[in-house]
DNA sequence: GTGACAGTGTTGACAATGTCAACAAGAGTG
DNA sequence: CACTCTTGTTGACATTGTCAACACTGTCAC
């Protein structure tokens, strides 16, 4: 019945105390992660996380680079089936981050909130967040190269498509958006609208 | 020496504590605030603050609103000089939002951080941010009357901009964009991308 | 004026929480 | 088996939000 290498009395503590806390700030939000209450569902004292972590703040952080992980596998994924022409593949990542953003609120929250993580900067963090910037930067390059959008510096390009992803994501979750309003179709708009104004700069 | 109808014991402390919260979270952030410090700063007891707010929440939320107000204010002061031709007033309210947020950080996280305010839905945070929305529609119908962007729903616009300057002024805030980057230049560049997205609906 | 009354502030107490120090038990090594 | 490192437990403490009981202050009817 062991379920691993059960090296100790718990075996994988560590891994196991990410995921669990992943899964309580999906289920109760940030606020419902306390030492005592991970502990107690992992059937172990409200010590025994601090031999992993110095800190609540440290493993809040692994939970948050995890997500980014994740975000960033699901923005990946889709780089297989539709190469197609157009900016399709752009678009596509944003529909999925905001997608991701939708389904797991608290945890988006998480990734980006430094109110909880506030102390020093976190480097892994940071690296996590870094990738997936990396990443938008490829795509983006390889839609300038097909001419598909304007050749301008893609880093600061990439900044500009993040933003508004991650704020609409961001005034999702935050119930700052009307509820009548049909989300797939302002998440269209929006990745739609950047791509233009990457497209336009006939004038200028 | 009294500084105003200083009513009671100590004047007007509603409006202190909402002031002195303000001026904590801007010193030392949102973890700062606590209901015996800011009683302290003000010479009051911890018990104090409750009989002007149920609880620690309430006041936060006050403080939220207020910086709500203080934004739409600026957002709006903008306003009488330049109504110059192009959607210059448009882009001046982009900046206007993206600055407050760099000057601001902690109150403005605080404004769209649900998480320190998690509980039920607050209406008068909801009401001061719909304020915000109304005022960037009203701009968005005049720039379309003008011809200057496209006549789609203005709602879906505003909305498409708002994301934008948020997840800029996030993104800025929660440090995940290279200092290196010149702000100035990613905040003109982001507001020119969406302005020429929402004039570039040419071959859609 | 004076006594009731409501508004405002204070204090004691309590539970929840993060965290540390001291202790203990398993696991590997000789 | 003895030794030691890693991992887990327990007791304790400070901080914090919050409530109940009490106290002070101004107001107002009489």
């Amino acid at each position: 019945m062991a379920e691993r290498a059960r090296t100790y009395h718990h075996g994988d503590l560590r891994a196991s105390l990410v995921e669990e806390a992943a899964a309580m700030i999906s289920e109760g939000g940030a606020a419902s992660v306390t030492m005592r209450a991970i502990g107690s569902r992992l059937g172990v004292s409200r010590g025994a996380p601090y031999r992993h972590f110095p800190d609540k703040t440290a493993l809040l952080v692994a939970v948050a680079v995890a997500g980014f992980k994740r975000l960033n596998r699901r923005l990946g994924s889709g780089d297989a089936g539709v190469s197609s022409s157009s900016v399709e593949r752009l678009r596509r990542m944003g529909e999925q981050y905001v997608r991701f953003a939708l389904e797991h609120p608290a945890h988006y929250r998480l990734m980006y909130g430094k109110e909880a993580l506030e102390r020093q900067d976190q480097p892994e963090l940071r690296k996590a967040a870094g990738a997936l910037l990396e990443n938008l930067i490829d795509v983006i390059r390889v839609h300038q190269q097909r001419g598909e959008i304007d050749g301008g510096d893609p880093r600061a390009q990439a900044y500009v498509a993040w933003s508004a992803v991650h704020g609409l994501a961001s005034l999702l979750i935050e119930r700052q958006i009307d509820p009548n309003v049909n989300v797939d179709d302002l998440i269209r708009q929006t990745t739609q609208t950047i791509l233009d104004g990457m497209r336009d700069r006939s004038q200028d």
